[in-house]
DNA sequence: AGGACAATTTAAAGCGCTTTAAGTCCTGGT
DNA sequence: ACCAGGACTTAAAGCGCTTTAAATTGTCCT
């Protein structure tokens, strides 16, 4: 009961005027009960070690003075910043997602995580550079398209962990799905529907879009249909799968099924075909890749294969931390399984 | 040319290892070039003083070492951080946008942005603590949802800028559109087209929402078309869109213009009458609001309303930058004239 | 040569916190 | 009584930078 004053300090008492902002510091908290800033920063931080009558005192009066610890300080005095470096691109709805789950499973091994966007005007480069000079501990990259040897060498600054994209031979941490495995999935999905003619639009050359190709290739000849192969070259957008389209609706006989490099895609195809009169999935089914919030619009409801997001952001944390805190030196690569997502745009054949 | 050793480092040197990172130090730099850190310090923050000669050394010598600044250190002895805090709900693609202009905003008046997200498990509170802890010196949140109050009480530890919400007599700056006006310009052009049953979906009880079902009132009564008013019940999502028009469906004479809310909404309005057969905007003209990605779909091609993402977000930068450099204190409400886009699902009436 | 003055450079004191080594107090045991 | 040992506390030394006041040079006159 010897405390000095207590309850909340005056109304707008702080407020900040002519840059002078006034923020409750340690000392403050530790002036306030009669105690070191030592003792306070232990009972804040949760170490063991002060008594409980201690403890009580110190968080009463540090909520009373409404403190926050400093993070610049703490990170500088601890040398550690517990900090990872996200980089993303805000446009993503898929990124979207996976900050969502970074974010929960980062605060689960405590950790927290710092954002940085790419924007048209914002390359990989400086995004990255403001990860770092917020310390960042490790950096986990979604979707990165720097080369891998950028990517390497920046893996000497802080460990880097690559999510969403493959990266042949290198020392860096990979999490990833099988895009080759999601093609896959969808071609066993439309085949056992009867289907036989499968058109391919493709996505362009990065890595990904080579790798769901390649799925395409490989399921059709593993069920005999080598003959049927047709890839239509596309890239991401919406433009594409119309464009797509139409040469198809131009080339006089359609495919039974229309499979594309994504949903942006697939969603062109979409609206070529019903702006051709073309029914789907009665004449012909389509599919998608992503699992984007777009497909699943009732309108779309388009058959696509979801990349689980929240597992690849689980691992990506987990790797990053197996980097710091448990001195893992050999590098990883985990690949999921993507899972197909059968919506309404597939369908047995008439 | 006195200079010990020159050239990159050794490469691999500065590997991460048993949690050790030796990144550079300014002490480092200034030990390459025989000079002290504060003058290193001065060369590389660009302050005049230091002489030509030992600016190029300085510079050489922190390029060859990779250094980079680190900014919890100089956040804590400049007392600055330069750091613009903003809240984002990283699943919307307008933050997305307005995210986007305040990252070159902010670059042109030499401030850093750190972004912290909403998701469904990490609240305002959360979110808002978390810039806090980074010392940002100003909070510019994207459509907030805490009461007026709370963001009262957290103008008192940095100022903060409210984003494209209306809040009635605060203290605090506020930068928004007319969303009043926006409907109204709606309402103007679907008149000017010849439509006088004009329905609209309501969007639930946000301040967002009131203002837009008002402006919705205003235009109608303006136009003498007050006996024609007829507000649906609805929300932010596509179904609620959807709801709406099998409602308008099932009541037998349908309108010739619906307005909806927002984009969402609106989209499954088009969706729905797509789906009953009727003709937009041959039968029936739909408009949206947000001017959202999807809008801009060729398959929906939504006449809708835009607000000036970019515009916002400069006028919300310089707020904040009037109110820590030019110890402005007296609030601010920017509001900002929507802009109607007119696309393809509005025509004149048949 | 001597001194005033401008141009550079730097020593040193922090910023707000963490951390380690070193206290300070009590309890008991003997 | 006296001391070991446990339970708490705290003094003090930084972390990597900025900043201010002061020191060091160099320059130009008279």
């Amino acid at each position: 009961m010897e405390d000095g004053g207590s309850g909340v300090e005056g109304g707008g008492s702080g407020r900040h005027q002519n840059g002078t902002p006034k923020r409750p510091r340690l000392e403050d908290v530790a002036a306030r009960v009669g105690l070191s800033t030592a003792s306070v920063s232990l009972v804040l931080r949760g170490v063991p070690g002060p008594s409980e009558r201690t403890r009580q005192r110190v968080l009463k009066a540090a909520a009373d003075l409404g403190y926050q610890v400093d993070r610049t300080a703490s990170t500088l005095a601890s040398r550690r910043s517990r900090l990872l470096g996200v980089m993303v691109d805000i446009h993503s709805p898929f990124h979207a997602e996976l900050v969502e789950h970074l974010h929960t499973a980062a605060e689960e091994v405590g950790y927290d995580l710092v954002l940085s966007t790419l924007t048209r005007t914002r390359d990989e480069r400086t995004a990255v550079d403001t990860l770092l000079a917020f310390r960042s501990e490790a950096l986990i990259l979604l979707g990165p398209t720097a080369p891998a040897d950028a990517l390497a060498v920046l893996d000497n600054k802080a460990p880097v962990i690559t999510v969403g994209r493959r990266i042949a031979d290198t020392a860096l941490d990979v999490v990833r799905t099988a895009d080759d495995d999601g093609v896959s999935q969808t071609i066993d999905h439309l085949v056992g529907l009867g289907h036989r003619e499968i058109v391919y639009v493709d996505g362009g050359k990065g890595a990904i879009a080579t790798d769901r190709r390649r799925g395409y290739r490989t399921a059709m000849r593993r069920h005999g249909l080598g003959d049927h192969i047709r890839v239509l070259s596309g890239d991401n957008t919406e433009a594409a799968g119309e464009r797509a389209a139409r040469h198809l609706l131009d080339g006089g006989r359609l495919p039974t099924a229309v499979v594309a490099y994504n949903d942006q895609c697939a969603i062109g195809v979409l609206a070529a075909l019903a702006r051709a009169g073309v029914a789907v999935p009665g004449e012909v089914s389509v599919a998608g890749y992503d699992d984007d919030t777009l497909s699943r619009l009732s309108c779309f409801n388009l058959t696509t294969v979801s990349q689980s997001a929240r597992e690849q952001a689980r691992h990506a944390v987990t790797a990053a931390v197996e980097r710091l805190d448990q001195d893992r030196t050999e590098p990883r690569e985990v690949v999921l399984t993507p899972r197909l997502v059968v919506r309404g745009t597939t369908a047995g054949r008439r």
